[in-house]
DNA sequence: CACGCTTGTGAAGATCGTGTGACGATTTGC
DNA sequence: GCAAATCGTCACACGATCTTCACAAGCGTG
């Protein structure tokens, strides 16, 4: 067998799967400064996170569903390791970085073997932490998959992403591959009108040739099966000379009610964060070992 | 490809060895003091481990079924960073950890974006080494649950993982090892669709190549001892173009019943060390770094 | 309202993905 | 060492899916 790069090699996973998904995670320290050029680093990547300068117990934390805590063990005091391994016993998923002050063999050892998942020097570069926040986060990501993202819904129709499908009640709407990316795609948008050039790159992962009508097939046939299991609504718009825009409304509803996808939040951070990632690695990989 | 094998084959008297399962780590290193003292700790451990030279291709490493590799990138020369990416792209589930001389933060960073999943600056001490060695490996393995933990069922089926065999009734369906692991796999994520390449990646540990007919292959061998075994029922459902999808689902009920996997709830890789850690302290307090 | 352009539609052909049986290689058990 | 079990690869067949095409219908402009 040939190998040919097929488009869907190319083509970037549509999915929220995305490595640069925004992150939560909280900074448990006292020290102001380098809270101060921490906070900036992570609001550059589009971060969400939060200063806390005195412990808290395991039950706030788990409100807080954060993805990794960076935590100096001199502001715990005495109880810290017991504060710690409360903290891992009760959320063994969470990333947990001990970032502190100068510290033994001994205490480092305990440290992760109570459950912490790195433990870094002060002082430390803010970059040095955020990459192992990755590191960390990154391991702990892998087994969850995409079991965080949370169902879309859009009138009447319910954009599963972990079973590829779409469903309207419990009925499947039997979509292809493709078929879904272009549904999951449009959807994310937010009602926000998606030129054809951009859904073929997202979906197909390059640059559409002139005259390329395969969007415009997958609109076609999208719609059917839409109309064929939601019959009283309408969710994909054309915009002429542009591209589409999707939104559910209902036909018979007197009002004319637009309901927009709701799309789970922590989405739009994405594309800076990109940015603002690569650039970071060109500053930092200019040099050698 | 210089390669000594120390204690290996005779390691593994499955069981004790502090029943935190031996784990199976190389180290790439040269230093001989620091892989002497090393080797020490490994060994009392009852680890299985292996001291590696010089580079080896990324193949041979996937051969070896690591848990985690101990790199010194030193070692590696000029094309550290291409043969440190080029085997986490591999090997996405191997604990990768450095342990090197002196470097920059910028080097630091760009081994952990590149994926290593921990830094250690020599000199070090190798308990701290283990430490991170564990921890790592910690998060590796939450999601392969090798608990006694209560057994799945979906549909007639038993998934007994204590057994590493599947029922219907007291008849077991005979599955090897790779047909178990994969029932497993499929049945632990709840109706989800698993795509290939996650399948492939979760039970041969490293990265499809494209082509490979392997998980299809063992998707039929299963559905064939389930059709067997129960023949009214259908458990694995294709997703074309993503993947599988385990669920139990009726022929004869009228209704469309679906079962999903009925999966034990979190589990807790708790660390069975608690009693050798207060003593693992104070040996270690007393040591000079 | 006529023209040029864009979009909707149906169908046909090309391509790709999966099911299946068989075979050789490798591992395991005796 | 031999035999059996298991694993991984391959080739073929079939069906699902994708892409392209031609034409119809719709839109916007002068």
């Amino acid at each position: 067998m040939t190998e040919s790069i097929t488009a869907s090699d190319v083509a970037a996973p549509s999915g929220q799967g995305g490595a640069s998904s925004a992150l939560r995670i909280a900074v448990l320290d006292r020290d102001s400064g380098f809270i101060q050029v921490l906070s900036k680093r992570l609001d550059r990547l589009g971060w969400e996170h939060r200063v806390l300068a005195s412990p808290v117990p395991a039950e706030a934390v788990v409100a807080m569903r954060l993805s990794a805590l960076v935590v100096d063990l001199a502001v715990l005091g005495p109880q810290a390791w017991d504060w710690l391994e409360r903290l891992c016993d009760a959320l063994p998923d969470l990333g947990i970085v001990v970032c502190t002050g100068p510290s033994t063999v001994a205490q480092r050892v305990r440290g992760l073997r109570l459950g912490a998942d790195d433990w870094i020097t002060k002082p430390c570069h803010p970059e040095e932490v955020i990459a192992r926040v990755q590191s960390v986060v990154r391991r702990r990501r892998r087994p969850n998959g995409r079991t965080e993202s949370k169902p879309v819904i859009a009138g009447e129709v319910e954009i599963r992403s972990d079973r590829f499908q779409a469903f309207v009640g419990e009925e499947s709407l039997d979509l292809t591959r493709r078929e879904f990316e272009l549904i999951e795609l449009l959807a994310a948008a937010e009602g926000r009108v998606l030129e054809r050039e951009e859904i073929y790159s997202r979906l197909w992962g390059y640059t559409m040739v002139r005259g390329d009508r395969s969007v415009d097939v997958f609109v076609r046939k999208l719609r059917q099966k839409l109309e064929k299991a939601s019959p009283r609504w309408r969710y994909i718009h054309t915009h002429f000379g542009i591209g589409y825009r999707f939104a559910a409304e209902s036909l018979d509803a007197a009002s004319d009610v637009e309901i927009p996808a709701s799309v789970p939040a922590a989405w739009d951070a994405r594309d800076q964060s990109d940015l603002a990632r690569s650039q970071e690695d060109r500053e930092l990989t200019t040099d050698a070992l």
